[in-house]
DNA sequence: GATTCATATCCATAAATCTTGATATATCGA
DNA sequence: TCGATATATCAAGATTTATGGATATGAATC
């Protein structure tokens, strides 16, 4: 992960439709959702909603796969494993106290 | 948080200098660093970087704090540590599996 | 209190982004 | 092949955002 795919990707979650997107992939697991159940649970146009998911795409948050007519969308965690490991790099360069808190925040119940 | 705080700080570490700002802070620890230091270190006019600081700063990504003439800015760990949380929430509902990289992207030296 | 230093705020311009209607592409079924 | 369904792309208008010059504020020093 370099500072321009971060920024890709920080960028595509800095947007409120977006960021409801990845969170409802993140929620839905491994069998993600078609592009079209996507906008309609969010209340989104299809078009705009193809938009988004093309930005959330490019950022490597999200992969998509055709099944015939639909497309399935699935959360990229190795996208987004990318992204914070790039963000809090070298956070415990002589303060390991100090990121802590933040390991502690994805201590979830795997 | 809410969505509107992980909003206002996604869309703050989705631009370049901001970014660079957070991970220098990440990386300049507890100790943190003067404004004009910051500037002067990711060569931006102080003026454009106070703006930028402003935005971290309600964000709650850094924290500030005077110190006679100059201001010291520390990045904030509880901030980073609830926006994680924010994106990642209910991420094992169901699928251990998925979400296993991701936490172990930031099992660092601490 | 005048000056200097460090940082913040104001304002205008330029650039990037979001949304949407219209339309194109891809797949399926008849 | 034709129509229907699902999704993507295009182009344009509206909104948002970033930058930088000028200036204001706050704090130290003389």
């Amino acid at each position: 992960m370099d500072m321009n795919h971060a920024l890709d990707a920080l960028a595509a979650l800095g947007q409120k439709t977006r960021l409801e997107v990845f969170r409802l992939l993140v929620k839905a697991g491994t069998d993600g959702m078609h592009a079209g159940e996507i906008a309609e649970a969010l209340n989104v146009r299809q078009n705009t909603m193809s938009a988004n998911l093309a930005v959330l795409l490019r950022a490597g948050l999200v992969r998509n796969e055709r099944e015939g007519r639909t497309i399935r969308y699935v959360a990229d965690m190795e996208g987004i494993r990318g992204l914070l490991a790039f963000l809090m790099e070298d956070c415990c360069g002589g303060n390991p106290q100090m990121c802590q808190p933040v390991l502690d925040a994805l201590a979830c119940e795997c």
